[in-house]
DNA sequence: TTGTAAGCGTTATCAC
DNA sequence: GTGATAACGCTTACAA
C-alpha cells in the first residue's frame, strides 16, 4: 500500500500545526489565509483522513452492520436498495447468515467486536439467544420481519394482507381450496398472520391446509401430494415461490386451478400465467428501516418504535375466470 | 455504547504490563503462569481487541471491498456465497453499484479511503476511468466478468460455452433460429464470445440476430417484434431471463419454438417448460475469486493471473423434440 | 519472560 | 486564531 499522506504531512507542508489542520478539516475557526493555503494543499495531495485513527479517537464510526438471512431473494435485495437509497455517509457492512441461527449469532458478535455503530437485522426469526445478546448490547438496533416486542421494528402488515386476500377470494367463489402455508414457529408472520383473514373467509368453503416450506422443490412435492389426492380450483401459497412449486405440480397432473401468491418476486411476472399476488414494497420497507434506524441512533431515550408497512393485492392472470 | 474493556484493563487486573497481554493475545512467548491467569481474565471480561486501534497500528486490516454490479441476481449472490464459503477471518464490505459506472468509481474511491486491504470486483465492464484508478492504486485487486488484460481475473469460458451450444443445436436441426443477444460493447463476453460458436454452427441454417437487453420487458418486446414478423423453431437467448421474455411473447403469439438459454438462474427450473441452459457455477467462480485474491494479496510480485471457469450444458424440456 | 516507551493518525483541551 | 500536548487502544523494539 502506498504511504498515505497524513494530517501531519499536510501540517508540515503548510507550515502550521496539525491541530490547525484538524480544525480546518472539521470546520473550526481558521483565518482566511490559512484556509486558502490548506485548500490548495489538501486538494493537491489528495488528502483523506485515516478512518481508523478517526474511529479510534471518536470511539465510534459510521458503519452499520446489516444482517441478511439470505441474499438470493428479491425482497432482501430490495430492502438493501432501500437502505442505499437514503444513505449518505454511512457504510453498510452486509453479512449474509444463510438462514442459520448460529451464523447469525456469530455475525452479531463479530459486528459488535468490530465496533459498528448500529445493527439493522433483516430476519425471519430471532432465537432466544440472539434476543438476549441484542438486548444486552447497547447498540442501536432495528429489526425487520417479525413483530418482536422490545425491539425497534419495521414489519409488514400480514394480518391486513390476509384480510384483503380473504375478501378477494370470496369473489372467486372457489369450490375447494388448497392452502400451502409454512410452519408458524419458523415464521410467524407468514405462517400464521397471513392466513388468519384467509381462513376466516374460507369459513363455509371447503379447504385443505398443508404446511410446506419456502424451498421450491419441497413446496412442489407437498403440492403434488395434495393435488394428486384431491382436486382444487384455487391454490393459495404463503409465498410466490411456493405457488410456483404448486404450478409445476398442477402442470404434471394436468390440473388447472387458479392461484394466489404473496410477495414481490421475479416469479409473479415470469411464470405463465402471471401470478395474482399480494405484494409488499420491500424497497419502501428498506427506506423505513433506515429512517427508523437513524431516529433510534440519534435519540438515546426513544421508546421502542414499531413501523408497519402496508401492501396491496395485484390481480393478474392466474385468477382470471376460465 | 458500553465502555469496552481494553487491553489496559486486562493488564491492570492481571497485574502485568499490557505488552505482555498483547504478546499473550498474539501468540508470543508467555509463561504458563501468566498464560493461565490471562486465559481466565480475558474470558471473564469477554475482552475483544479494538479493531480500530489494531488497524491503525498495523496500517492494514482484514476488510476486503467487494463491488457488485447488482444484487438481484442469482449469479451475483452465488459468487458472494463462494466468497463466504472459503473465508475465515476476512470481512467483506459489499457495495452494490447498481450497474452504474459513476457509483462504481465512487465506491472504489470510498473503499480506498477506508483503507480496505483489497478489492474484489464483480463487474460487467470497466470504464477507462475506473481502469486507471485501479491501476494507480496499490491495492491487491481481482476482477470477474471480462477478460481484462492487466488485471487479475476470473472469467467464464464463454467461447467454449458457445461452441458447446453450437454443437448441440446442430443435433436439433432447426429450420429457422432467433438469436437474442446483447450489445457487445456493454458486455463483450456475453454479447460476443457466447455467440461465436453458435454463429459458426449456424453456418448453413437460416437465423436472425436481434440485439436486446438483459431486462425482461425489453427482451420480451424485442422477441415479440421478431416473432411476429417471422416464425422460429429455436430461440437462443444470451441469458435465461431473455429467454423467459421470449417465452412470454411466444405464448401470446401462440408459437411454440424450442429454447436454449445461458446462465444459472431461478428461471431454468421455474418456467414451463424447464429451460435447456448452458450453466456456469458462479459459486465455484466465487471460490476461485477468493483463492485468487489471497494469492495476489500474499504474493507481492505475482504476475497477472487469469483463471477460467468452465460450465456445462444442461438439457431440459425446452429443447425436447415435439 | 517481562516491562518500558514510542508511535500509528486523529481530535480535543488549553494556554498563548 | 493558533500551536503544544495528551489521549484513544494497540503493537513492537528494546532493555531489563
Amino acid at each position: 500500500m502506498n504511504k498515505k499522506v497524513t494530517i501531519n504531512d499536510i501540517a508540515l507542508i503548510a507550515n502550521v500545526a496539525k491541530s490547525t489542520v484538524s480544525r480546518y478539516l472539521n470546520g473550526g475557526s481558521v483565518s482566511a489565509h490559512t484556509r486558502n493555503k490548506l485548500d490548495g494543499i489538501v486538494k493537491k495531495y489528495n488528502y483523506t483522513p485515516n478512518t481508523f485513527a478517526q474511529s479510534l479517537k471518536q470511539q465510534t464510526n459510521h458503519t452499520i452492520g446489516v444482517i441478511v438471512p439470505r441474499l438470493d431473494s428479491i425482497a432482501q435485495s430490495d430492502m438493501l436498495r432501500g437502505l442505499d437509497e437514503l444513505n449518505i455517509d454511512d457504510t453498510f457492512l452486509i453479512i449474509n447468515v444463510y438462514q442459520d441461527a448460529a451464523r447469525e449469532l456469530a455475525a452479531i458478535e463479530k459486528l459488535q467486536s468490530q465496533n459498528v455503530s448500529g445493527l439493522i437485522i433483516l430476519t425471519a426469526n430471532l432465537t432466544e439467544e440472539i434476543r438476549t445478546v441484542l438486548q444486552a448490547s447497547k447498540l442501536p438496533t432495528v429489526i425487520q420481519g417479525q413483530d418482536e416486542q422490545g425491539f425497534n421494528r419495521v414489519i409488514m402488515n400480514d394480518i391486513q394482507a390476509g384480510n384483503i386476500v380473504g375478501d378477494y377470494l370470496k369473489k372467486l367463489a372457489p369450490k375447494n381450496v388448497l392452502l400451502l402455508t409454512v410452519d408458524p414457529t419458523l415464521d410467524y408472520a407468514v405462517g400464521h398472520d397471513r392466513f388468519v383473514g384467509i381462513k376466516s373467509a374460507l369459513n363455509d368453503i371447503p379447504y385443505k391446509e398443508v404446511i410446506t416450506d419456502f424451498k421450491l422443490d419441497i413446496a412442489k412435492a407437498s403440492a403434488y401430494q395434495a393435488m394428486a389426492a384431491e382436486n382444487f380450483d384455487l391454490v393459495i401459497g404463503a409465498s410466490d415461490r411456493i405457488v410456483v412449486g404448486a404450478m409445476q405440480s398442477a402442470f404434471s397432473l394436468h390440473q388447472n386451478p387458479r392461484y394466489i401468491g404473496f410477495g414481490q418476486s421475479y416469479f409473479s411476472e415470469t411464470v405463465t400465467p402471471n401470478l395474482t399476488s399480494f405484494e409488499f414494497s420491500f424497497f419502501e420497507a428498506g427506506k423505513a428501516l433506515y429512517r427508523l434506524f437513524r431516529k433510534v441512533r440519534d435519540n438515546e431515550s426513544l421508546p421502542i418504535q414499531r413501523v408497519v408497512i402496508a401492501g396491496e393485492l395485484t390481480i393478474r392472470d392466474s385468477t382470471s375466470m376460465r
